[in-house]
DNA sequence: GTCTATACTGAGATAGAC
DNA sequence: GTCTATCTCAGTATAGAC
């Protein structure tokens, strides 16, 4: 069959998105998907690169409307600067739409992230637009040292991964797995921190 | 030998700071202690126990350090709140100091993050502490709503986990092992950070 | 009480028949 | 394209030597 390729895809974006990558074994995923072992490994190479269609055919669409939205914004300014806000909203929006649209995507873009998978595949599929998105940022805060700004950039990806991912460590009132609406609601909220963390003075420097 | 434990301790910490927990295999770290695979078993129970007393042992005293600082900062208040900027050199200022005199340390938090490393274990180390912490920034931010302050304090561990590893997933001017002067510089550019992400206005309700 | 040798189960990966 | 059989390596469990 041509679609054993969907077929695995299929259970292996539920399974993952549900237990993780770790915890969700090819023999797990092959049952679920009533095919053989051996195809995954045909169709795909390995766990890894399974992983990494998975996150290509979710993620590619939400980059290019992010994209899209930063050069709309681009072009309404002129030659001045977008706001802080704006480059936020860019970033957000389209991953709360997408959100919105599929909770199995928030599932597994807080995977990525937790279980630390794989920085190659992060690095792979989003460089370019964190490229971007840095670009606008230096513009939008030109006082801030590069470095520093890189390093608030760390913070970001680390408070957004955090976030969006399922397993808590402080009591968040939200039990078992968040809804549409949470994931909405904490989005909103992480662009209020980070446009005040983006926004603060630039660290001052001290003799070690 | 009464000291196997101890060697055994100490490999896994070199090996796990230095390549991740998931990456060290036992036969590694006996390999490493020069020990018997079964040694470890007999110590420690399992791999994630293992772990386990690795943090416990550096981690405490950390946890005590923090606890200090902020009950002395209490009592220097009154009955008045401790300011955002107290709170985060309660909580930050110990860690600062435990990556100054150990990187190992340091690594070893991050991975402990950035792997997704068994909520359990950190919530059993870390929950009275931020349980305190949180506390303390209830008093010194009264206008959030719990919901959101519990929010950003995920924020905030999101930053500071992705802050404290080694993997970085956007340049940030350090290439290699950050020494204990970036980390330094790095933690206190993440004071500066989330002390403008706390201090953030709440986020209005939208409807949905 | 401590440690060694060895075996068990389940993981991802691969070769080769069909 | 698909499937069977097999390989290697992981964490774990146990029996028994000292």
């Amino acid at each position: 069959m041509i679609d054993t390729k969907q077929k695995i895809l299929d259970a292996a974006e539920r399974l993952i998105a549900d237990q993780g990558y770790a915890a969700t074994s090819l023999r797990h995923i092959i049952a679920e998907a009533g095919v053989n072992l051996a195809a995954v490994h045909y169709h795909f190479g390995s766990k890894e690169d399974l992983l990494d269609e998975l996150i290509v055919r979710k993620a590619s669409a939400v980059n290019r409307e992010r994209l899209a939205q930063l050069e709309r914004f681009e072009t309404e300014a002129g030659s001045g600067p977008v706001t802080v806000e704006k480059v936020l909203a860019a970033f957000f929006d389209p991953m709360i739409e997408a959100g919105s649209r599929s909770p199995e995507f928030v599932k597994l873009m807080g995977r990525m992230y937790t279980e630390g998978l794989i920085p190659a595949i992060v690095a792979k599929h989003f460089h370019p637009t964190f490229a971007r998105f840095t670009q606008a940022l230096h513009r939008a805060l030109p006082h801030l040292p590069e470095a520093e700004l890189f390093a608030r950039l760390q913070f970001m990806i680390g408070a957004m991964s955090h976030a969006v991912c399922g397993d808590r460590q402080v009591p968040t009132g939200v039990i078992g797995t968040p809804s549409a609406a949470d994931f909405r609601r904490t989005l909103r909220r992480l662009m209020v921190f980070l446009s005040g963390g983006l926004r603060a003075p630039a660290t001052p420097e001290v003799q070690q």
